[in-house]
DNA sequence: ACGCCACGTCGTAGATGGTCACCATCGAAT
DNA sequence: ATTCGATGGTGACCATCTACGACGTGGCGT
């Protein structure tokens, strides 16, 4: 390990001078270019846990999601490092397979590693960030709310699925039907709230025709077989993320029905999607913008924006 | 922030004792059960930054990878997290975008941070790991060899591709291609080699039938639309991995060619695909397996293993 | 029974690498 | 010659760990 002090002493200057040098303090010449070469010609890296530690704060944030094998939280993960990139922060990446334990066990790491803040997208649980709160580091809520008052970023699940499900009833489809998440998530309700603002404006009746999955595969294949085997099966149907599309189009298939005689909207792109029937409507989820954005509050907060928080929407886009 | 001091005051000792009792060095009752209490009152976390640093060494490892999007690697850094997190190993999610500069910087970074070693999932680029070895940090390479001699978690990329040509030419396909990674990246080629060799052994020509791709999509739907529009067009395709396959079906789908009538053999699974064509031949890659292998490996030289380096091959499981 | 020795355990102090407040010094300007 | 500004050096500090030293206790020998 190459320290300061042997960049100094082949400079011939201080420990101090180094380090103006490499933070851009301004220094007399000739030290700042014996200092730089002495620097280059060690190899000498400044070592990060030295300068957290003395300045009690380090150049990392922490991205808590509950699934980084779902697509969406990638994208989003992409975005929150290309933003703290450009700052020079490094991003840690904490899965935490929805365990309320583990997500604990991640702000204590943040806590413990001085880390600057931490942005949580959560999924089912509810979440206690008051230990991060406490260590008075910065923290900003994805896709919904939680308890304490937080900078958040979300999108417009309302608006998003009430204007899916419009295009889906002006296509002529008569039984719509939905496909969310857990009933305690913000964003589960909130588009289920937009089909059924949709489907009452349309005239039509909603019940029984709400399915409550996981985000995950199975909870869609098995959500949209029961609707498919029950007495007045839809015609068509509202899915709440691209995972459960994926198995709700696996129990349609096994069916013989398929889009674009089966209506279907989803939240998420099915890139991943070999064949993609035709007439399915897509609700672009703007996970890395969701991302990016959460990053640029967050990293706002970091370098001392004060004042109350902020609620940042990203708009969403129907593709049709 | 609450230090070892405060705990040390609280429970009437010195900072040392403190630190012995966290440690789990034998300390004389009733001090043991003191400092425990103080701790957990105060809800005292050890800095990881001041530990890290006193120890030179941090309990951190990174994991770089060309693209947090490629579900191949997602799945891999669940696998590296888990087990990680088994010995109490955080992991730092880094994205390279195939970039060596990138690539580059992050090596730096894990060494100013003091992690304790790295694992690298190169795609494209030649790596130059020199700069973790010179700060004598451990070092794994997933999925391909480097130059330096390393620890190296690999599949059986040769046998996996023979045996899935293989069964292509047992079910009659006379015409089969194959579309492969860049011609610099060991693995793209070794897929080649397999392919070419089970060619070979029918009695087939494999000239003409060869495509690099670079793993993503479009460029799987190119090479597919190249040779669907060449002179001679195969009947059956050997795809290098699962997002080029989505691009090759899509070209295959746009000239009404699908599995099975058109024989297909991929590596990875196509789980995100709702509607799978029958009759594609799965070569089952152990993406979590690797980076749990990956992780093992490496921990067993952050504690110390010696000896030469060694080279873990993990099965890949044919699913016809 | 007393003293000495050995062992166990605790506290002190120094080290880890970098930064910054404060001080000293040097040059220039009045 | 004196003062002021600019700039580099010194030393304290961040939180933790640990080598070393010191102290106390218990056992054993005389």
């Amino acid at each position: 390990m190459v320290t300061i002090y042997d960049v100094a002493s082949r400079a011939g200057v201080s420990a101090a001078t180094v380090s103006r040098v490499l933070n851009g303090k301004k220094v007399r010449e000739p030290y700042g270019e014996l200092v730089r070469a002495a620097a280059e010609e060690l190899g000498y890296q400044p070592s990060r846990t030295a300068r957290s530690l003395r300045l009690q704060h380090a150049d990392v944030i922490a991205l808590i999601i509950p699934d980084i094998e779902n697509p969406f939280f990638t994208s989003l993960a992409r975005g929150v490092q290309d933003r703290a990139r450009e700052d020079g922060y490094a991003v840690v990446l904490c899965n935490t397979d929805d365990d309320p334990v583990r997500e604990r066990e991640y702000f204590d790491l943040a806590v413990a590693e001085h880390m600057a803040g931490a942005l949580l997208a959560p999924a089912s649980s509810t979440s206690d960030v008051s230990p991060l709160l406490k260590a008075g580091r910065a923290v900003v809520a994805i896709d919904r709310h939680v308890d304490q008052d937080l900078d958040t970023v979300i999108m417009d699940n309302h608006r998003a699925a009430l204007d899916a499900t419009t295009v889906l009833v002006e296509r002529g489809f008569r039984r719509i039907a939905c496909i969310t998440g857990p009933e305690d998530v913000e964003t589960a309700s909130q588009r289920a709230d937009g089909w059924r603002a949709a489907t009452l404006t349309a005239g039509r009746d909603p019940a029984g025709l709400l399915e409550h999955g996981d985000f995950r595969m199975d909870s869609g294949r098995e959500a949209m077989r029961a609707q498919l085997d029950g007495a007045d099966p839809p015609d068509a149907v509202v899915v709440g993320n691209s995972l459960m599309a994926v198995g709700a189009l696996q129990a349609m298939a096994s069916r013989g029905m398929t889009p674009p005689d089966f209506g279907m909207a989803v939240f998420g792109d099915l890139a991943f999607a070999p064949i993609v029937p035709a007439g399915i409507v897509i609700i672009e989820t703007p996970a890395r913008e969701l991302g990016s954005a959460a990053a640029s509050l967050l990293l706002a907060r970091i370098k001392g924006a004060e004042g109350a928080s902020r609620t940042v929407v990203v708009e969403t886009k129907i593709r049709a």
